[in-house]
DNA sequence: CCTAATGTCTCTAGTAGCTAGAGGTTCAAG
DNA sequence: CTTGAACCTCTAGCTACTAGAGACATTAGG
């Protein structure tokens, strides 16, 4: 059995996030001791890890209540579990997309910069100048990349 | 003048989040029509165009809040300015090099499920064991990927 | 001139995924 | 037995918005 601070240090995750974890349902209440400290069990550690290693990934906590819901029911087809797998390579896939067009823009700017003074700064410019932009597409909002 | 649907529709930004940088401090606050509503003048539309284009690029609003006060002294020099957009450059290539290992790992999964069951599924299996991670290396948290 | 539709106002609360702190209890070592 | 670390609960904060309630303003059509 361990104590929270053994299970974090074990699976590589701090003690509030644990509780966190609890609170909203990602895992389950565990035994107390007799003083009401939260005791875990192996599997507690399993499903810890699971959940850790996923949002490593980038997964959403919603996503891996999926995978783990899915895995409580190892007859089912795994169709749904490649599924959340490809959404989520999809997503990384885009942002990495969309950050690579950002960093063109951004070496841009920088290489641009004469040292001068901020009247002529090319960056602060480049940043009051729409037109810079590749022309005609409207990168969209930086959410998530 | 303006009114603030109009400054959204020009700038490209929503009602709402006009009015929340106005509450933080990022644009000042406008004139007032005789009922009330906000006027907008042309260099309200600048700033917040400024806004908009710098955080398509993902800069946090504490580094364009820096930018516009550096944008309001063209006398210094741009050298900050510059540092500023080598920072941003530099936290976009690491969140390329993070996402493109990610990408990795989630190939490896997604290429290797069989369409079986759960019981064998590669995509549960990968998340569950940490030993597939890269060796040794830990990836850390996926904050701001 | 009136009405209906749309736009705007303020305010609060919610989102994701935690992190930090206060103030108190329990446990393990010396 | 005492000290210090680890634990407990609870609340509030972070980024950058977004959504909604309920009320007032403005504008276009008839």
């Amino acid at each position: 059995m361990l104590t929270i601070g053994r299970l974090g240090e074990a699976a590589g995750v701090k003690v509030p996030t644990i509780r966190y974890y609890e609170q909203i349902g990602m895992l389950p209440e565990p035994k107390r001791s007799a003083g009401n400290q939260r005791l875990y069990d192996r599997s507690a550690l399993d499903r810890l890890a699971f959940i850790r290693h996923a949002r490593d990934l980038g997964f959403p906590l919603e996503a891996i209540r999926d995978l783990l819901s899915l895995s409580d029911r190892p007859d089912q087809p795994c169709a749904a579990a490649d599924a959340i797998a490809r959404e989520q390579l999809a997503a990384v896939e885009a942002r990495i997309a969309r950050l690579t067009a950002l960093k063109t823009e951004l070496e841009r700017m920088v290489s641009r910069c004469a040292q001068g003074t901020i009247a002529d700064c090319r960056v602060i410019e480049a940043l009051g100048d729409h037109s810079n932009c590749a022309p005609g597409q409207h990168v969209g909002a930086v959410s998530n990349a």
